[in-house]
RNA sequence: GCGAAAGUGGCGGAAUUGGUAGACGCCCUGGUUUUAGGUACCAGUGGGGCAACCCGUGGGAGUUCGAGUCUCCCCUUUCGCACCA
């Protein structure tokens, strides 16, 4: 059957997925004796349609996928849905639609556009984190860890608007303000599960050593975000009471000059009562943002509680203040202060008229310390510290460490920049938290024979609070233990839960009975994870956390979850992020109804390495489909001339040379996953067979098996559709990775640059076997070589085998 | 504020990891084909200069025979900061 002359992308892209589906292509088989590869992408949250991000990150796994395949690896390759979370809710409040219709519909939509584009997923495995056969091993697992201590209860701030009556997420507060009324937000403590992730912080932390497979940036900023340090707890004493602090810096402990609690502190609340200036400064303190960033960047404010902190050491008394910048949640909620050798307690004393007391001084003499410009934060040798003036800080830090627990204020200890992961939400859509709160019994997890605990899905959003906190229906039942009337927990789950073990899932996705099988064991870990950057804290750390705990239920017998990770870039639009509220987006839609799939696939891998961010660009894209079209054009009249292959000879040895080092090139970059200048490659290949002379058939033949083969990762559907319309066989899944002939690569000769004192300033061809000593004197020959060294001393001649020489003179 | 990255032609990017800076593609210019536009194909394409040459990888210093690559300082941009996902 001879080609249609012209390429006709979704003809053909419908042909080659109707292929895959009939033979059933990419269903993964669990079968343990072959080689596993499990190639995983972030699944999307269903928003409504796919972005160019989604697009980027889905073609990388689907690249990866397609590429192991052929290196003969039985792979997996799911795909689901995030499916829980605040747009559906604001989306319901728009449109008047629940929350789950909307979800529903979008995942409809959106998985025929991953279908439209030929990713290579088993289907078998989609599963959606709202449906109830998905969140009731999340609840099932929650109430394990319930039992088993990993899970408490205590109060933690949330944003409240006043107006509405409502929890705000971070993203709604807009400077301080509701973003729906423009109210003031304030905070607001209320109470809430948290799970005990800093029970693993040390495992996390070592962890990290073992995962050479990710890039070397994210286990850093895991490192930073768990935040390990050795210090020393120790107390002041306030009215006679214990003020516990932590200090890194126990030996500037002599330079204390206040201490500082938190605003919710009892302490300061205490003080308050006949303080009027301290209860409007602990009023204005509730209007703070949550978020870390803002609390750093906002100006530090304090106000003195006028209560006394006795000194452990010295036994003086220091004023105690209550400052903005102190959590309550975070340690004891009351720090020491050193102004002399802390930058933001220094800008606090000076604010406050706080003595800035000096007690360490440079190791080095000449090390100049200015007080009244900044504090000096170096480590060095103490000074008016009493007993210990004279040590340097590593002795003090032992001596004050030693003196401290002997008086029994003290002691030596690990801490975690870390918190508990706190995991309620005061939101409908998600997850409902399992548990059954008795007025005899307390918090009673629901028993497993009553999971899943469904989420109410036929509701009507009002914007004002989640639905179920008034829904009788839900909120009425009778306590597990005592049979007596109780209250269901109407909070639901933070939906990083849902996303912190779906990876283990796809694995039994089949099995009803249990949370994971014997088949988790097979395709775990996940041997290439893909997904943006900005996932790299936390979603990445929830996850290897919620592997731990899985493993200790007995569920997984891995350490990790994610054994190599690929932090996709971000996809730009005039140098900035692609958004809706930017007006710059691209609609992937678009361009396969324009272009087909292949075109779309084959330019977001070639315009940028997967890491790396990706500026768009529309006549790139001009350019793949150019590609594809000259990729059809040339096969299709290398078809027509086809008769009878003939033997491939020396006539065309340059350019078979050319070929096979365009092929050398693309498996090396294969290999590294920088399929960018894989394309490239193929490019140049192409460029080459476009030069080729009517006759080299035998040579036109073998160039385009490998290309095809090449490609077929990348633009499967036209790789698919010549492979088979040449006759090289059926399947292109199932070919032979190409491999490089090493005897085509031979050169006679090999051309070496000449440089005089590192500037090239020749050229020179010598024979392949040349030795240094004639290489050098071919150089030395060189006209131009000789007009630069011309009443010069050559110093000295350096040979780089097969790249240079270069000749120092003066 | 703290933590992590990235800066190379008009644009996206490449550079065998210390060895010819600009592969491959886009844009642009000229040409061929076409009634014309488009397509396709061929040639050119970092800047300056008639040329010989000179300059050139965010800026500044340094190491080296040789630096986009290594070291230090500075600038800009992006990501994350625990309730967006």
């Amino acid at each position: 059957m001879a080609l249609d002359e012209h390429y006709k992308p979704e003809s053909l892209e419908a042909e080659a997925q109707q292929y895959w589906e009939e033979n059933q292509s990419f269903k993964a088989v669990d079968d343990t004796s072959k080689e596993k590869f499990y190639c995983l992408s972030m699944f999307p949250y269903p928003s409504g349609r796919l972005h160019m991000g989604h697009v980027r990150n889905y073609t990388i796994g689907d690249v990866i996928s397609r590429y192991q395949r052929m290196l003969g690896k039985n792979v997996l390759q799911p795909m689901g849905w995030d499916a829980f979370g605040l747009p559906a809710e604001n989306a319901a409040i728009k449109n008047n639609v629940p929350p789950a219709r909307w979800t529903y519909e979008n995942i409809d939509y959106m998985r025929g556009q991953l279908k439209r584009l030929g990713f290579g997923y088993d289907w078998e495995r989609e599963l959606a984190t709202c449906h109830p056969d998905y969140y009731k091993w999340e609840q099932w697992l929650f109430t394990r860890l319930y039992e088993k201590g990993l899970v408490y209860k205590k109060t933690a701030p949330v944003n409240w608007c006043p107006n509405d009556m409502t929890v705000l997420a971070n993203e709604q507060v807009i400077d301080g303000c509701c973003w729906r009324c423009d109210t003031v937000v304030e905070r607001k403590e209320i109470p809430q599960y948290f799970m005990k992730i800093t029970d693993y912080a040390e495992e996390l932390l070592d962890g990290l050593d073992n995962l050479p497979g990710w890039p070397e940036q994210v286990r850093t900023m895991q490192r930073n975000w768990i935040g390990k340090s050795r210090g020393v707890e120790l107390s002041f004493e306030v009215n006679g009471n214990p003020l516990k602090v932590f200090t890194t810096r126990p030996d500037t402990l002599m330079g204390v000059s206040y201490v500082a609690v938190a605003p919710e502190h009892p302490l300061a609340h205490q003080a308050a009562e006949t303080n009027a200036e301290l209860a409007a400064f602990i009023e204005e303190c509730k209007t703070m943002e949550t978020s870390e960033a803002a609390m750093e960047t906002m100006e530090k404010k304090g106000c003195d509680t006028g209560l006394k902190a006795i000194h452990p050491i010295s036994g003086k008394e220091v004023p105690v203040f209550s400052a903005n910048f102190v959590l309550m949640g975070y340690g004891e909620g009351a720090v020491m202060a050193v102004p002399a050798h802390d930058q933001r307690d220094f800008e606090f004393a000076q604010k406050y008229g706080l003595p800035i007391t000096q007690v360490i001084k440079p190791v080095d003499e000449d090390t100049e310390v200015d007080l009244s410009k900044a504090a000096f934060t170096d480590k060095g040798v103490l000074i008016d510290s009493g007993e210990f003036s004279g040590l340097s800080s590593k002795q003090a830090f032992d001596a004050i460490a030693e003196y401290l627990e002997k008086a029994g204020k003290g002691k030596v200890s690990i801490n975690y920049r870390l918190r508990d992961w706190g995991v309620s939400r005061q939101r409908y859509w998600g997850c409902p938290i399992p548990i059954i709160n008795c007025p005899e019994c307390g918090a009673v997890p629901v028993p497993e024979s009553d999971l899943p605990v469904r989420l109410p899905e036929d509701v009507v959003l009002d914007g004002v609070g989640s639905p179920i906190k008034k829904m009788r229906e839900f909120i009425d039942t009778t306590c597990p233990k005592c049979g007596g009337k109780a209250e269901r927990e109407t909070d639901t789950f933070d939906t990083f839960m849902e996303s912190s073990w779906y990876y283990a899932r796809y694995a039994s996705r089949a099995n009803p009975d249990s949370m994971l099988d014997k088949n988790a064991d097979y395709w775990l870990p996940v041997d290439q994870y893909i997904g943006g950057i900005e996932h790299a804290i936390l979603h990445l750390l929830y996850s290897r956390f919620f592997h731990k705990l899985m493993r200790d239920e007995g569920l997984v017998s891995s350490d990790e979850p994610f054994k190599n990770l690929l932090t996709q870039g971000m996809v730009l639009k005039d140098g900035t992020k692609m958004s809706k509220s930017k007006g710059n987006t691209v609609d992937p839609q678009e361009l396969i109804a324009k272009y087909g799939a292949d075109t779309v696939r084959l330019f977001t891998i070639f315009a940028a390495p997967p890491e790396q961010s990706l500026e768009w660009n529309d006549s790139g894209v001009e350019g793949a489909h150019r590609f594809l079209k000259r990729l059809w054009v040339y096969t299709h009249e290398h078809q027509a001339e086809l008769g009878g292959i003939a033997v491939i000879t020396d006539t065309h040895k340059d350019e078979r040379r050319e070929i096979h080092e365009a092929l050398a090139q693309a498996l090396t970059d294969f290999g590294k996953y920088q399929f960018n200048t894989v394309v490239a490659a193929c490019m140049k290949m192409m460029n080459t067979l476009g030069k080729l002379e009517a006759g080299a058939h035998a040579l036109r033949n073998e160039s385009i098996s490998i290309l095809l083969r090449l490609l077929s990762p990348i633009a499967p559907h036209i790789s698919q559709k010549l492979w088979q319309e040449l006759e090289f066989g059926d399947d292109i899944l199932t070919a032979p990775w190409p491999e490089v002939d090493e005897a085509a690569l031979v050169k006679d000769s090999i051309e070496l640059v000449v440089q005089v004192n590192g500037k090239v300033r020749g050229k020179v061809s010598v024979p392949a076997s040349a030795d240094n000593a004639a290489i050098e004197e071919a150089a030395l020959a060189d006209e131009k070589v000789q007009s630069f060294i011309d009443g010069k001393t050559i110093r000295k001649i350096i040979v780089v085998p097969g790249r240079l020489v270069n000749v120092v003179a003066n």
